[in-house]
DNA sequence: TTTTGAGTTGTTCGA
DNA sequence: GTCGAACAACTCAAA
């Protein structure tokens, strides 16, 4: 049934870009029609309230992007499987192609996918473009995946990565394009239990802000990105996640931008392309061990004795931004109100979580899962089980952060805390008060509350029981 | 095979 | 105030 004149369907997942998109410059090269087509189908089931909610303004705003390439946006809902068979009997389509995802869930779907469509004569297959380096072509000389940073950054750093592909002037129409729910329909933002109103002004859209966005940071933070990174107080971040991790930009183009930048002088971008590493570290494990996703990376950490209960008042009061400390509670807020945190205060919640708390990192990647706009599978696995001591390249055990000590370190002047704690001022910022438009009823908060006055587990108190639990070596 | 050096992001204490 | 040392033992990567 294929012939070579026949469309090619391009199924868009977290991809949501025309310019450097391996699978659309191949296809948009045959000359023959392409139907973009977003399934929201049984991976995007599962995902978090904030990253679907995201994941929606993103379909959206791509929608709208290839429509001024004569182009338009096929949706549609169901087991991807069965979505992209019936699509392909509707429309005589013989090739589908799709960008290559690497984490348990997407390689699952994306294999039943390939396999029915194989099977009924259609070729399907997928190609480069979500991260730099393909998991399986970095290796030690012993012929093993890498298992510490900076071996693979070392690996890596060096090789070549192609120059970003231009974006298609034009994408050729079929005769007909099949029909498209309506993105309406799906409700997106169903599971947001915050007010998506105040998220909505933190959130950035689309590939032209994104690059937008990019052209902003190389111009006039990069070279200092090194300095000011670390102080959540400062915006001396990229901020790029959130525009990365549904594709909105490629991580080439990124990494491009960086290298020149460093080419120019700007020291700063040695750091930056690092951190771009870090996340195809992430990719890299994910791949090579899945279990990074559900389970302990070191099997050794099963017997650790973390409290696992999520109903208890430390979850809560973690949660909910009132622990009594200041650093972590104002990194809780920022997540709320703006779906992002800054990667500093990530570590500061996630210690105080997992070791002040006692509490198993599970509990806090579920909950970035569900609260963070710039989620990513790979990174927030990553993160968590680096930042709790079971992952790879783990912290030693005694690196327990004293969250007062580091607030002094970092947030030394209170620009941060002040900017999302409202109680800590007479007259509080616009990001502190939103907060209180978000929050949902049952959150035992409301204006005028004075902050605690002490907290739920002291830093030296936290820190001592954590070194007592890591110390016995038969947990 | 064995050995060696190193490992993102820290804190505290005492000089 | 600043600075260096100590804080376990283990795993990893490469020689």
């Amino acid at each position: 049934m294929a012939d070579d004149t026949s469309p090619i369907i391009l199924w868009f997942r977290r991809d949501l870009r025309l310019t450097d998109h391996p699978a659309l410059d191949a296809a948009a090269r045959t000359g023959r029609p392409v139907i973009p087509v977003f399934v929201h189908d049984e991976v995007v089931e599962g995902y978090g309230a904030a990253p679907k909610w995201r994941l929606g303004l993103g379909v959206e705003s791509f929608a709208a992007r290839l429509g001024e390439v004569g182009s338009r946006l096929t949706l549609r809902r169901g087991r991807a499987e069965n979505v992209l068979a019936k699509l392909v009997e509707e429309t005589g389509v013989g090739t589908v192609w799709w960008t290559r995802a690497y984490d348990p869930p997407s390689i699952a779907r994306d294999r039943a996918v390939k396999s029915s469509l194989t099977d009924r004569g259609v070729e399907a297959g997928s190609l480069p473009g979500h991260i730099l380096f393909e998991p399986w072509t970095v290796e030690t000389k012993a012929g093993e995946y890498y298992k510490v940073y900076t071996p693979y950054w070392r690996a890596v750093k060096d090789r070549d990565v192609g120059e970003p592909l231009r974006a298609p002037s034009a994408l050729p129409a079929p005769d007909a394009w099949p029909t498209s729910e309506a993105i309406e329909d799906w409700d997106m933002g169903a599971g947001m239990e915050r007010g998506a109103a105040v998220v909505a002004e933190h959130v950035t859209v689309g590939e032209e802000a994104a690059r937008t966005r990019l052209a902003t940071f190389v111009r006039d933070r990069i070279a200092t990105y090194s300095r000011r990174r670390d102080y959540p107080g400062l915006d001396g971040t990229s901020d790029l996640s959130e525009n990365l991790t549904y594709g909105e930009i490629s991580i080439r183009t990124c990494w491009h931008a960086g290298q020149r930048a460093l080419d120019e002088g700007k020291d700063g971008a040695a750091d930056w392309l690092q951190e771009l590493v870090w996340r195809e570290f992430a990719y890299h494990l994910v791949y090579h061990t899945p279990r990074l996703m559900t389970d302990n990376w070191r099997e050794k950490w099963d017997s650790f004795p973390w409290n696992e209960d999520e109903r208890v008042a430390e979850v809560k009061a973690w949660k909910q931004g009132r622990t009594g400390i200041r650093f972590v509670d104002a990194a809780m807020r920022e997540l709320w109100v703006t779906g992002r945190m800054h990667n500093r205060a990530r570590m500061v919640v996630a210690n105080y979580l997992t070791k002040n708390l006692m509490c198993h990192w599970k509990i806090g990647l579920r909950w970035f899962e569900d609260t963070l706009v710039d989620w990513d599978p790979a990174s927030n696995s990553l993160g968590w089980q680096w930042a709790s001591g079971p992952g790879p390249d783990a912290t030693p055990y005694f690196r327990v952060f004293n969250p007062v000590t580091q607030l002094d370190k970092f947030d030394k002047d209170r620009a941060y805390t002040t900017r999302f704690i409202a109680e800590l001022s007479d007259d509080p910022p616009a990001e502190a008060l939103s907060f209180y438009d978000a929050i949902p009823r049952h959150w035992p908060m409301a204006r005028g509350d004075t902050y605690p006055d002490k907290p739920i587990v002291g830093p030296k108190e936290g820190r001592e029981r954590a070194l007592e639990a890591y110390g016995n070596r038969d947990f």
